[in-house]
DNA sequence: TGTCCACTGGAACGTACGGCTT
DNA sequence: AAGCCGTACGTTCCAGTGGACA
C-alpha cells in the first residue's frame, strides 16, 4: 500500500469507525425539538391556556405569535401542538392539528392543500380554483365535527405577494361552519407584518399575541449545554465553544438556530481531524465556512439572468471604483448577454434582479440621488470577491465570462 | 428658485406551463 | 377536447423624486 491509499485508508476508516464526537448528531439540528425547551417556560405555558378550551370542543382564541428568527417560536408551537394532540387522543377529544410553513410551501394554494390533506381530502397539485378548493375543505370540515387548530408558520410569506385572501376567508370560516371550529395559530417573525394585514383580518387573528423575545448569551449557552449533552460523547470537551458560539450567536440577534449551526459545523470540524476537543478556532473557522457555504449555494441556485447581473457588479468591482448605478450595470449586463449570445431583459427587470439579489444578501444596493445626474440605486457586492469568483466558477456558461474585461469599462474613465 | 436627470417602483398586462373539470 | 385556474416570469407604460446645478 502506498502513501496515498494509507492516507485514504485513515480518512475512511475515521468515517466508518464510530464517530469520536457525536452520539446524536440530529440533537444539533434546529428542526430537532427536544423534550424539554429552556428559558421558554412562560411561553409554554401561555400558549397551553389559550389553547386549552379546544379539548373540551370549545372554540380557542386565535393567536398571533411574533420574534425573531431562532427564538423559539416554532420549537415552542410545535411541542404545544404535540402534547395537544396526544392529550386530545387520551381523552378521546375531536382535536385535530395542522401545521403549514407557509414560505416552505409557497403558495396559497398550496397551503390550502396542505390543510385539506391535514383532514384527509385530497386535492390535486394544481388544476382547480382557489375557490373550489376552499369550498371542500369547508364542507369535508363540517361533516368530521371537528376542532382544527392551524398553525401558519411564517405567516408573513403568504402575504408578501398582496392579497391576503386566504388569509381572509380563514379567519371568517367559523361563520360558514355548523358543526366544526377553526382556530388559527399565526407565526410571524417579520415585525411589520401587522402594519401589512387587512385591519378586519388582523383584529381577528390577533384575539390573542404572544411575543418571543431574543434569547442572551446565557440563555444561549443553556440551550446549547443541554443540546450538547444529547449530541456529544461524555468525554468530548466543548465548554470554550459553547461559550463563544452563545457569545457570537447573541451578539448578532440572540438566534438560537445560528448558535445550533455554529456548534454543530465547529464539531464537525473537530471530528473531522479526530479531535475529542472543540476549540475556539474551530468555532471561527465554522463561522467561515457557514458563510461561505450558505453563497456558494443559494448562488448556485440562481436563474441564469440574475447571475449574469451578478456577474456584472462582480466585473465592475474588479475596477477600483466603488458602487455603481443601474445604468452602468445594465450596459455590462447587456454586454455580457451579446457575447454569451443570450437576449437581454429590460432595465426594469434587471433593476429588479438587483433588489432580489440584494434581499438574499448578495450585493448591498440603496437608492441615492447624484442631483443634477439623476437618481438611482448605487449596488456594491455583498460577500467577498474571491466566494462569489468560486461559485461563479461552478457554472460553467458564468466560468468563461469570469475573466472577461468589458468594454463599456472604457468609456467611464 | 426652478429645472431636469436617471432612474425607481407601482400597476396592468402578456405568455407559457402543468393540470384540473366538464 | 375545450375551458379554466394558479403560478412564474417578463414587458410596457408612466408618475414620482432628491438634490446638484444654472
Amino acid at each position: 500500500m502506498n502513501k496515498q491509499s494509507e492516507i485514504l485508508e485513515e480518512v475512511f476508516n475515521n468515517f466508518l469507525g464510530e464517530s469520536r464526537i457525536f452520539k446524536n448528531r440530529e440533537a444539533l439540528r434546529h428542526d430537532y425539538i427536544p423534550d424539554y425547551l429552556p428559558h421558554r417556560e412562560e411561553e409554554i405555558r401561555m400558549l397551553g391556556q389559550i389553547l386549552g378550551p379546544s379539548l373540551r370542543g370549545t372554540l380557542c382564541s386565535n393567536i398571533l405569535i411574533y420574534g425573531k428568527t431562532g427564538t423559539g417560536k416554532t420549537a415552542v408551537t410545535k411541542f404545544v401542538l404535540k402534547r395537544l394532540a396526544e392529550k386530545a387522543d387520551e381523552i378521546n377529544s375531536p382535536l385535530r392539528v395542522s401545521f403549514v410553513n407557509c414560505r416552505l410551501v409557497g403558495t396559497e394554494y398550496r397551503v390550502l392543500s396542505a390543510l385539506c390533506s391535514s383532514i384527509d381530502v385530497r386535492v390535486p397539485f394544481t388544476g382547480l380554483a382557489l375557490g373550489e378548493v376552499f369550498d371542500r375543505f369547508k364542507s369535508a370540515l363540517d361533516s368530521q365535527k371537528i376542532v382544527l387548530v392551524v398553525a401558519l408558520d411564517e405567516i408573513d410569506a403568504l402575504i408578501k405577494d398582496r392579497g391576503d385572501i386566504l388569509l381572509y376567508e380563514l379567519t371568517r370560516i367559523n361563520e360558514n361552519l355548523s358543526q366544526s371550529k377553526v382556530s388559527i395559530l399565526g407565526i410571524s417573525n417579520d415585525l411589520r407584518f401587522k402594519d401589512m394585514l387587512d385591519p378586519r383580518v388582523l383584529s381577528t387573528l390577533s384575539e390573542e399575541e404572544i411575543i418571543f423575545k431574543p434569547y442572551n448569551a446565557e440563555e444561549l449557552q443553556d440551550i446549547l449545554e443541554q443540546r450538547a449533552k444529547i449530541a456529544f460523547k461524555e468525554d468530548v470537551s466543548a465548554d470554550v465553544a459553547i461559550k463563544l458560539c452563545s457569545a457570537i450567536a447573541a451578539a448578532e440577534h440572540g438566534d438560537a438556530r445560528r448558535a445550533l449551526d455554529l456548534l454543530r459545523v465547529a464539531a464537525e470540524l473537530a471530528e473531522r481531524e479526530g479531535e475529542r476537543t472543540i476549540t475556539e478556532d474551530h468555532v471561527y473557522r465554522a463561522q467561515k465556512r457557514i458563510e461561505h457555504d450558505r453563497v456558494v449555494e443559494t448562488l448556485k441556485s440562481l436563474p441564469m439572468h440574475s447571475k449574469i447581473v451578478l456577474l456584472s457588479i462582480f466585473l465592475l468591482s474588479k475596477s477600483k471604483a466603488k458602487g455603481f448605478m443601474t445604468g452602468d450595470i445594465y450596459n455590462v449586463y447587456c454586454e455580457l448577454c451579446k457575447e454569451m449570445g443570450v437576449n437581454p431583459l429590460t432595465q426594469r427587470r434587471v433593476s429588479g434582479l438587483i433588489n432580489e439579489l440584494d434581499v438574499i444578501g448578495l450585493v448591498n444596493s440603496r437608492v441615492v440621488s447624484l442631483g443634477r445626474y439623476g437618481r438611482s440605486k448605487k449596488t456594491t457586492l455583498g460577500v467577498p470577491y474571491s466566494v462569489i469568483k468560486e461559485a461563479l466558477f461552478e457554472d460553467e456558461r458564468m466560468r468563461n465570462m469570469v475573466t472577461y474585461i468589458p468594454r463599456y469599462l472604457n468609456s467611464i474613465r
